[in-house]
DNA sequence: GCTTTTATTTGCGTATACATTAAAGAATGC
DNA sequence: GCATTCTTTAATGTATACGCAAATAAAAGC
């Protein structure tokens, strides 16, 4: 991810991509305010590339434009999170079904597999962050099965607005025993070819998981991470 | 529209809005590429408002900035249409069922009642513009009442994609009878408060919307529109 | 002492200048 | 006549300059 740092990539995707990671990382707190000049002293480069990636961020949701005030890293509150994952469960669901319905080989499906036993290994070692990525890469590659580009766009924009609150909730949720089996079953769904069996239980897979983690968030108090 | 335009209106919000009208009239045509410079001078403002104004309506989807070529009018193809229509399926049955579950009073739902009016109206006199208009009040109304600002703005952004098509197949298709009872039927589930029929009902309506114009699409090959 | 008015600062919106580099065209060698 | 290399062109990516309006500080009036 070096090789074409200063390469190929132009400064304001280079900027889109740090600006990304460091609100991602926290190190752009969410709330916090940021002058498009320090931005750009930041990063070492001039305000132009900085007013790009700030405008395309700013259509992904992750950041707020306001004129003398900065640019503001939005903060996710619990309602933010239930549409999120309203529209989520919408998707996922939707691309459940067609990938259900595409008659994917056990090659292709490969990386669902994958993904599948890495989460199993990590609950086995209790090992919280690896079950966290190997999830997301579950969901990713579901979405990308279900053959729906516009999908995948709009999955991976609000999975970005949900990563800060994951990672907050990631050690207080209760082991993701139960999520296993569901990516399980929804699996099995997609690689028997039963579309409306891969969709309904991908469905109440994540309406239980939106039900859990706004629980928490809301029994915590934990507005706007 | 006018009293704000030099007004409060920056140059990039007004190039974003005209540029996105000069895209759905057509007066920007689908396939096409254009210079910064010849978009700046057409619209008498610096190339910096014209570039912040087409990355934000590139993350919207309607364009496509390509180094050296110019910006890109995207086309829609009948594949993009399904894309799109399966998402608008899904996250407005969601948007149904919500507003099902909100129960609104008459005076709440008046704006969804009159959409459907007019739509009659239209019907009656024959006046398919008129009806394609009502149409989309009614459809944007619906999420409105659904209650999820992030669901209302996907929405928006894929029927500003889908607008052109629309406009093409619009005295092709068959006179949209069918589709003023199905929304009779949503809307009389959502003022009785019946979630699950809201949901299905319109599930059903966007489907065969979809297989309709898709269907116009591909007989008449009607690709990249 | 408090409010209102005026000055000052400061950050943004936009124009403009310039460097970069891909693409098109010309020229050279075969 | 064709391929290849060099030259030129032209459009983008980026830096920079500057006017303007909003926010803040200072000053005047009550």
């Amino acid at each position: 991810m070096k090789d074409q740092d200063a390469k190929t990539l132009s400064n304001t995707q280079r900027a889109v991509r740090d600006l990304r990671q460091m609100i991602l990382s926290g190190e752009l707190a969410a709330g916090t305010d940021h002058l498009e000049s320090e931005l750009a002293e930041t990063l070492g480069m001039s305000r132009t590339p900085i007013r790009e990636a700030a405008l395309m961020l700013e259509s992904k949701g992750l950041l707020e434009m306001r004129p003398r005030k900065g640019v503001r890293i939005l903060p996710v509150s619990s309602d933010d999170m239930r549409e999120i994952y309203d529209i989520l469960t919408e998707l996922e669901s939707l691309a459940a079904q067609r990938a259900a319905e595409a008659g994917y080989s056990e090659d292709e499906l490969a990386v669902l597999a994958g993904s599948i036993a890495k989460m199993d290994q990590a609950i086995e070692a209790e090992d919280l962050e690896a079950w966290a990525e190997a999830d997301e890469l579950f969901h990713q590659e579901l979405v990308r099965l279900g053959g729906n580009k516009r999908v995948e766009a709009i999955v991976a924009m609000m999975s970005d607005q949900v990563r800060r609150a994951r990672a907050t909730t990631l050690f207080i949720r209760p082991l993701p025993v139960k999520s296993n089996e569901d990516h399980r079953v929804v699996f099995q769904a997609i690689s028997e070819g039963r579309p409306d069996v891969a969709r309904e239980r991908h469905r109440e897979h994540r309406l239980q998981a939106k039900a859990m983690l706004c629980g928490i968030l809301e029994k915590h108090r934990l507005n706007s991470l």
